[in-house]
DNA sequence: CGCCCCATGGTGACAAAATCACCGATCGCG
DNA sequence: CGCGATCGGTGATTTTGTCACCATGGGGCG
């Protein structure tokens, strides 16, 4: 049931989409009557091996993780969606031959709309601006891809830490995270995170506690995020 | 100046993309007279940051092999596009913010057919088989990329070698490549590559000279690469 | 409450891979 | 033929990953 406030601004949730800003009127209320909102607990896997359901997934609040594991049983994670980004990659399961064990997590609670196989290509055929949005979203996504290949293939470990830690906490001056979730993060093993932790930790860089850190030199560590 | 031939069968290149073969005779007609078809010399950069022509490509015959180049200077090989296949990821850096030093480079002389970017909009909002074409294309090259990362960041590299090598190869008992193309394969440094290279020749795998390697255990090479 | 399980992280020894700094051989070309 | 560039080889060192453990502490449960 919509709040009286939705109704008055006509826009629902499409304004929380800077991409889809564009949208004509009607081109909006079939995505309005086509989609459904819907909320996500989180550590609820959103999408992945198994789950075959694919609807479009566009994220109005929260975070989804995307990360792969690998045969071997090590995890890395890919890139992260945000409020207002669209999880586009999980339409490319449909495709895909080879299953990859990729899977999506609900980081937070998420509220998200979702539109179905039919209603997106639908959108796809009416709507220029619903194109251009969904494969600007694939282009990002694919850049994320070429920066994790890029870090993982070129990039040091520690500077590829000091950014993470930075990245993870925000605005906060501590995260909460295990020694085996950084690496996981980095697609390396625990033991490598807790040496260069003790290493930052040793040089005044950041303070441990039980799976927390403080971030003690915000500068130094994004000097060393720099390379 | 179309040939007769090319009249009577009325497929024309259409029919070297397995994808297309649902397309309706009108969008048939469309594609065909929209499109271009190019030849490209062998060694030419077919996209990447500077070209921004941008097109689609879908390519006829030829092999494009497309890298990315860290900052640092190293080179890696992300994915190659074979005839019947399309680099639809040329099309993400339309949308791409961040410019990234992807590059595809024609490894052999192509035949290609180029879409004109407003054609290509047309296309997609007029015929479902196109947009599938294009989205199972995309869905492919992201498979690609995960099995990079998952390479990269979990794979051993005489494993990773071994298997190159016999698919450079291909049918071939030998393959013609340096050391230091090698290491660009699989985005390490030469000098592991010759030391790798070195253990192959004395287990028996392969025999060296320069700039050629022989494929002299293919078995044992397959059973390597297998992990 | 006390006990036990298990998540967390610490460590040493070792292996694999990358990096650095060279060097000699060979090829193609002027 | 001589010369420069490409190609490949090598030792020494550092960085990263792997393996096999262990200590600690917290939470849950009997």
């Amino acid at each position: 049931m919509p709040s009286p406030a939705d109704m008055k601004e006509g826009t629902s949730w499409i304004a929380a989409f800077p991409g889809l800003s564009d949208l004509p009127g009607d081109v909006r209320a079939r995505l309005r009557s086509e989609s459904r909102v819907i909320a996500v607990p989180r550590g609820r896997r959103v999408f992945g091996p198994g789950s075959e359901a694919n609807d479009l997934l566009l994220l109005l609040d929260g975070v989804v993780r995307v990360q792969q594991t690998s045969e071997s049983g090590r995890d890395i994670v890919l890139y992260r969606v945000e409020g207002g980004e669209s999880c586009v990659l999980t339409t490319a399961f449909l495709w895909a031959e080879g299953g990859h064990a990729t899977e999506g997590i609900a980081e937070t609670d998420l509220r998200a709309v979702t539109i179905p196989r039919a209603a997106f290509d639908r959108l796809m055929a009416a709507s220029k601006p619903f194109r251009d949005f969904v494969l600007s979203a694939y282009a990002n996504r694919i850049n994320d891809l070429f920066r994790v290949i890029d870090d993982v293939a070129f990039g040091r470990i520690d500077v590829r830490l000091a950014a993470r830690l930075l990245a993870l906490a925000g605005e906060a001056d501590s995260l909460a995270a295990t020694h085996a979730q950084l690496a996981t993060e980095l697609g390396t093993a625990r033991e490598v995170i807790s040496r260069q932790l003790q290493d930052f930790q040793r040089r005044g860089l950041i303070a441990q506690s039980r799976g927390r850190i403080a971030l003690t030199e915000r500068a130094a560590l994004a000097a060393l995020a720099e390379s």
